[in-house]
Parts: structure tokens; C-alpha cells; sequence
DNA sequence: ACCTGAACACCGTTCAAGT
DNA sequence: ACCTGAACACCGTTCAAGT
């Protein structure tokens, strides 16, 4: 009964990661208020200093938690279809999601903003979550052979930013069908992949 | 001598003004501090609000002479050249002088992200902001014929939305040669409009 | 007209102390 | 092992007081 990891202790450092998360992707790395977020999760502030020895730490192990998490998902997304154009067409429906809980920002799109005011420990989980998605971005496109082997990168990176500036112009207005039409913009435009081989004229339901 | 707006006394207003702006840019409405800010001007922190009410109403003053200043850069920009792929293929250096003014982000792609913590008076601004840049960019895509009348409105919502998301993906890793990438990716695409009309092979310097 | 010091409640953080 | 109260310096904000 000594020395088990991931027991009943554990549990509160997880309840303070989850609460954590949310609380970052809607107020941001300033914004989150260790007094609120103890509060949450039913301790005192200074409790939160037991589970991590700073902000600072906390931040990082959240935003590690957010890439690995994403990272997974998205692995899971292509391990179901193994179908690279579905997943490029399904890849804005992780941002919707975001978005649909509560107006809420991809939290490394909100530490990108708060780059400068970042704790280094932080700043290099935001950019690991960055590197996963366009990683994941330039196997789909290559794999769909949408751009031509040396491209993927290049277009890899223009998704997803622009993915994350539209999340972002979304929120600013609470507009979900905001998102939709910016990214139905894309695909307009060709920044992203159709799922049909672009016939010029849609059919009967439009 | 009694009465006249622009004196001297409001040296001290214009000096909070343009500091606020600067430090917003870097830090954010919730990182913007009253203190600091006061030790800029060189006047103490209770002054701030002998000239604005609360700090409410400072960010919405910084947000709404943003965007004014940004409307007359546009408008500038369309007086010189009259060129609307010009102004297309300019737009960008907009959001790069941001960066190469010490990596700093739009203040209303940052307040954007801060948006469910802004009062609701400098909400406004902020969405007044990308009004004006839709708006314009708009014209712009009509003007040049580049999209189909209907669909101006939509592809420059779309070119507002990625080249904000350029910019928060560049200030994240310090790197304005990665904005300039992800540009030439929108450019490679197709959700940016190039100067000539779209040579497959682009010739000797390359 | 413009600025200030002192005070308020609130923040991140520490630490000695509890169980 | 896990949590707490009290304290620290710092925040936005107010206000009576200075010139």
C-alpha cells in the first residue's frame, strides 16, 4: 500500500490539471487564478503548491497534457479511416470543438498571444503542440498527394494557421457559424482540400 | 487661453495612450498594468485615472484609436497606388510590422484571445477592428476581380482570419521568416491573389 | 487642471503548522 | 501524505488632499 503512483493522491492533482485546462482556454496562462482554480476543486490555494511548485510547473503540465491528448486524438482520427483526405476534411472539427465548449480558444493559441509574458518551462509545450499538428498535417497532405512531396510543410504550417486564426476571429465574435463559413473559405480558395475532386459545378444542393 | 482640446495637458493623455497601445500589444488587456504604465509616462499610477475613468475605458480609448489609425493606413495604402492586387499583395506588412516591433501581436488579435475577460465597451472595438480589415480587404478583392462579386465578402473574412493566425503562429516561435512562409503558403494556395497572374514556372531567379 | 500618498480588496507565493 | 491560515509583495481602484 507504500509508494503507489496514480491512487486515490493522485486524484487531486488530476481534478487540478482538468480544471486548469478549462479555466486557461478561456482566461489564459495570466488569467488563471490559483485561488478560483483551488476553489474548484475544493482545497486552498496554497494546497495547489503541494501538487506543483509553481505556476509556472502547473502551466507546463497542463499544456503537455493538452498536446498529448491532441496528439493522440488526432492519431486516433487517422487510425479509423486511414483515409488522409477525410481526415484533412474532419482536422477544423478539432477546433470547433473549442469553440462549442463554451467559446473556448485552443489554449496554445492563447499562450501563443501570451508568448512574451511566458515562463520558458511553458513556452516549449505550446510549441511541441504546434509541431504535433503540423507533423500530422504534412503526413495527410502527403499521403493524399493534395501538394507535391517538398510542399507538405509549407502547406502543413498555412493550415494550421490559419485553422487557428479562424478559431480565434470566431471566438472574438462567439460565432460558431462564423468558423464554418471562414473555413468553407478555405476550401474555397484552396488552402484546404474537397473532399470530391473539385467539380466546378456542386449539383443539385446548392 | 481657457478651453482649447490638444494643449499641452493632454500631452499626458496621448503619452498614455501610445504606451498602453504598446504594452497591450506585448501583454494583453489583463497584462496591461496600471503602475507600470504610470512609471512609463512618468507620472504615478492613482494619475492614470484622473485621465480615464477606469481601465474599461483606457482599453477601449487604445482599442478604438487602433483601429483608427489602421483604417487610415488602409485607406492610405488605397489612395497611393490605386492598385488593388497591390493593396492585396501589401496587406500582409501590416501585420509584420507587429512583429518587427519587438515580436508584438495585433492588439485586437491578442484582445481576440482575451475576449470572455473584456468589458464589453472594449469588445466593441475589437470587433470594430476587423470590420474595417474585412471591409477593406473586400473592396480590394472586388476591385481586382480576383473572386466573384458575392464572394468578396467571404474570402476576405477568410484573408483577415489566416493572416491573424500567421501572425500568432510567428510571434510563438520569435520568427518572422516563419510568417513570411506561412504568407507564401496562402499566396501557393490560393487564398492570397500573386501580382502576376499566376505563371506555373516562375522563371530564372528562383 | 493635474497629480499624489495612503488605503482597500485581491493576486501569486511561501512557510510553519496542523492531521 | 495532504492540506491549511497567516503573511509577503504586488495588483486595480478610490479618495481625500495637495499645488
Amino acid at each position: 500500500m507504500k509508494q503507489r503512483a496514480g491512487d486515490a493522491g493522485a486524484n487531486a492533482r488530476e481534478a487540478i490539471l482538468a480544471a486548469a485546462r478549462k479555466a486557461a482556454q478561456a482566461h489564459g496562462y495570466g488569467g488563471l487564478n490559483i485561488r478560483a482554480l483551488a476553489d474548484g476543486v475544493g482545497i486552498k490555494g496554497a494546497s495547489i503548491y503541494y501538487h506543483f511548485p509553481s505556476k509556472a510547473d502547473l502551466g507546463a503540465a497542463v499544456a503537455r497534457r493538452y498536446w498529448e491528448d491532441s496528439a493522440a486524438d488526432l492519431d486516433a482520427l487517422w487510425g479509423e479511416t486511414s483515409d488522409p483526405l477525410r481526415c484533412l476534411h474532419d482536422y477544423p472539427d478539432v477546433f470547433r470543438k473549442s469553440l462549442e465548449s463554451e467559446n473556448r480558444l485552443c489554449l496554445c493559441s492563447f499562450m501563443a498571444a501570451e508568448y512574451d509574458d511566458l515562463p520558458d518551462v511553458v513556452k516549449r509545450e505550446v510549441q511541441a503542440f504546434a509541431d504535433v499538428h503540423v507533423a500530422w498535417l504534412s503526413k495527410m497532405l502527403f499521403a493524399s498527394s493534395v501538394v507535391s512531396a517538398g510542399e507538405s510543410g509549407q502547406r502543413a504550417r498555412s493550415i494550421y494557421a490559419a485553422v487557428a486564426g479562424a478559431q480565434l476571429m470566431a471566438r472574438s465574435r462567439s460565432d460558431i457559424a462564423l468558423y464554418d463559413a471562414l473555413i468553407d473559405g478555405y476550401r474555397a480558395a484552396g488552402l484546404l482540400p474537397t473532399l470530391q475532386r473539385t467539380l466546378p459545378e456542386p449539383g443539385v444542393d446548392h
